[in-house]
DNA sequence: AGCACGCCGACT
DNA sequence: GTCGGCGTGCTC
């Protein structure tokens, strides 16, 4: 092999390794490089990777390289870091590349903005509108077209008409740089507790080296400020900082507040950026002139050139864990890429995960605890309401406890939150007459109904019918009972008890995207809205000034199904939406209804005392052995019918290797049996802390007859859920 | 991820 | 007798 005359690209595939390519001459090509290569009748965009060629490779097949994009080569750390993904989650390389190269169209120059441009020229009749104009665009500078009829107040027509007089002619303008946030634009008053985990976290950001901080408050307690000043610490020494939100919570709010501290709104990352959006950050960000992002998990995968630091806000919540293709967990691999790239990184939570807690309680992390509420904001009193001796009336959902306080928070002139875990109206639909339920056709789920959309509804494949008048079983009529509540029968029944109120049901289910939904968090916010009935998306982040009065409609949903995690997401939601009151100042109120209300969770949550409950979760999972205490691997098989699904993971659980530190269970049915059609079996891999789990299950499965047909296999190391 | 190759049911 | 279904395999 001739040195320098091939190069290895790795290419956004599901392949494992980098394809040789031959450099044809005048080329020069280095690690990191994005390259053009030809791939089959096709072209496709990769990058040049660091490993040696492969001389195996016949050279009579090897193709040249088509291009070298003139964009910045990705640094050695990403690439690193894509290595180490690819590795731990035992996902191709290639398909990792792929999450980083996800604005393919920001490799070309970026595309300049069409605009208009004062020829000199006077118009041949001068009238109000057209004067605007010219006063406006005289000094000949060019104005951008979109946004030139909202600048002048004139109509479109006035400035076509002038377009077509040659007053104003056609000229481009070059996309605006993005506004770098200013350490120093507003940096905030600190109460004592936050000054000092501020200066700590700045302390950190300057040290340059690989630490975590578990940034641990109740919420309102201000971490949001305190972490603010390790981003402006960050700017400060001329480093990128990324700050991770569940999708959810990424609201205007939030950029708001950053624009206060650092006056320029950070650039935005998520799933309903549109592309042009997204090639417009991408390109930032890896040349530099995007100094701090906020982003959902896959701004992880961004191509930072100088990254140095990384916040992961609301550590604890589940959507950083990504369940559909590449499986990884956003919290941790922030983690590695703070390791593999020499900084600090930032995990703020008012309710840590059990696996941060322990990190941080055996000195692996750094916990930075916020003591108390923010200047006059009290958390509010929590109490439970026991079902069972304050029942609901019959029909209806709220005890006439909840009911009461209701009324005397609207009678305060003053916002309630009712929180229910349940999208829709009824999460379950029978016929009186026959007792059909009805069921989604491709899971093993019910359909849940949505009565203002008038439909059935999958939650989990999206399959959607008509809700039907007649039973279709037996065809009676008027049979069909909804059983149980949703967010919409809870807000149907609030209507009903307070028709004078003005109210509003937040879900994600709701029309019109991120947009609307922002616009209805900011309702909430300006006090335009007395009641709101939500999901756990109310749950997340928000900051709601108004609110005294928060009533869970039923605390006991997520626990008892046995899986070990379901207290502490319970814990965890629970905690996070009674905090959402009171957070302005003022006497405010949270109301459990329970069945249970000595269970540890619901006793925890209305005591306050957190401290307890994280100790009794970490002792059962140290006894248990489970994370993070021990380590654990899913293994899903699925298939097209249930019997070739459950007869090759039968198969594949034969063919464990004896291992006796390393315990194979299951297979038995996945928590949805039948997903989209699919029939899943799952097998759990648990091992001790330090079992190298890729290395057992690569040679396992390595040796395993391939499946074959429709069967599919998914590998989810470090599964969410313990079942 | 595409795209071609290849082996079994309903049409001219 | 062909058109076409998508399972399988390859792309340096």
């Amino acid at each position: 092999m001739l040195p320098g005359r091939t190069v290895s690209v790795l290419l956004p595939l599901a392949v494992e390794g980098p394809y040789t390519y031959s450099v044809p001459h005048g080329l020069t090509l280095a690690p990191g490089d994005i390259v053009r290569v030809p791939l089959g009748p096709r072209e496709m965009i990769g990058a040049v990777w660091d490993e040696p060629p492969d001389g195996s490779v016949g050279h009579n097949r090897l193709r040249p390289v088509a291009e070298r994009y003139d964009a910045p080569p990705l640094v050695e750390t990403l690439r690193r870091f894509v290595d180490w993904v690819a590795h731990y989650t035992m996902t191709p390389r290639g398909m990792i590349l792929r999450m980083v190269l996800r604005a393919p169209d920001a490799l070309m120059p970026e595309k300049e903005i069409a605009a208009l441009r004062f020829s000199g020229a006077a118009p041949a009749r001068s009238t109000p509108g057209r004067s605007r104009l010219i006063e406006l665009m005289g000094d000949g500078v060019p104005w951008p077209k979109a946004g030139l009829a909202g600048a002048t107040g004139v109509s479109p027509s006035v400035i076509s008409g002038l377009v077509e007089q040659g007053v104003l002619v056609e000229a481009t303008i070059a996309p605006p740089a993005p506004i770098v946030p200013d350490p120093s634009h507003a940096p905030p008053e600190l109460g004592p507790g936050q000054r000092e985990a501020a200066e700590t976290l700045r302390r950190f950001v300057d040290d340059g080296a690989f630490t975590v901080a578990l940034l641990d408050g109740v919420t309102g307690s201000g971490k949001t400020e305190v972490y603010f000043e390790a981003v402006a610490e960050a700017l400060r020494n001329g480093r990128q900082a990324l700050i991770l939100l569940p999708e959810i919570a990424l609201t205007g709010d939030f950029l708001d507040r950053f624009a206060r501290r650092f006056g320029a709104r950070p650039a935005e990352w998520h799933s309903e950026l549109s592309s042009r959006g997204r090639e417009r950050v991408w390109r930032g960000v890896a040349d530099g002139r995007v100094r701090v992002v906020v982003g959902a998990r896959s701004a992880l995968f961004l191509p930072f050139r100088e990254l140095g630091l990384v916040i992961v806000d609301e550590e604890h919540d589940g959507a950083y864990k990504q369940d559909e293709g590449v499986t990884y967990h956003a919290r941790d691999m922030a983690v590695v890429r703070g390791n593999l790239g020499g900084f600090p990184v930032i995990l703020a939570s008012a309710t840590p995960s059990i696996e941060s807690r322990v990190n941080a309680d055996q000195g692996r992390y750094h916990r930075l605890k916020l003591p108390a509420r923010f200047a006059s904001a009290r958390l509010p009193e929590i109490r439970p309401i026991d079902l069972r001796t304050d029942p609901p009336e019959k029909g209806s959902f709220l005890s006439p406890v909840l009911v009461k306080a209701i009324e005397e928070t609207i009678a305060g002139k003053q916002q309630a939150l009712l929180f229910l875990n349940r999208r829709g109206y009824a999460p379950l639909t029978l016929c009186r007459s026959c007792g059909h339920r009805f069921q989604c056709p491709n899971c093993s789920s019910w359909l849940v109904e949505h009565r203002f959309r008038g439909q059935l509804v999958c939650h989990h494949c999206g399959h959607t019918e008509r809700r039907p008048d007649r039973c279709p079983i037996c065809d009676a009529e008027e049979s069909l009972v909804a059983c149980g509540p949703g967010v919409e029968r809870i807000a149907e029944e609030v209507a009903a008890r307070f028709p004078e109120t003005r109210r509003i049901v937040l879900s994600s289910d709701i029309l019109g995207g991120v947009k609307q939904m922002r616009a209805e968090l900011e309702a909430i916010r300006t006090g335009a809205v007395d009641i709101v009935i939500g999901t756990q998306l109310v749950a997340k982040g928000h900051n709601f000034p108004g609110l005294a009065l928060v009533g869970v409609v039923d605390a006991d949903l997520g626990l008892g199904q046995g899986d070990p995690r379901a207290a502490e997401r319970t814990y965890q939601l629970l905690a996070q939406v009674t905090g959402r009151a009171g957070r302005a100042g003022g006497d405010s109120r949270a109301f459990l209804q329970t069945y249970a209300p000595d269970h540890p969770v619901i006793a925890a949550i209305a005591s306050g005392d957190s401290e307890a409950f994280y100790q009794r979760e970490i002792e059962a999972r140290r006894v248990a052995g489970l994370p993070p205490f021990g380590r654990l691997a899913g293994i899903v098989v699925s298939g097209a019918d249930r019997a070739s699904a459950f007869g090759y993971a039968t198969a594949l659980r034969r063919a464990a290797p004896p291992e006796d530190v390393a315990m194979v269970l299951g297979p038995s049915e996945a928590p949805l049996a039948v997903l989209r059609g699919r029939h899943r079996f799952r097998l759990l891999v648990r091992a001790p802390r330090g079992f190298d789990m890729q290395a057992f299950i690569a040679g396992w499965l390595g040796a395993a007859a391939p499946p074959r047909g429709s069967v599919r296999v998914q590998i989810d190391i470090d599964p969410l859920s313990f079942l």
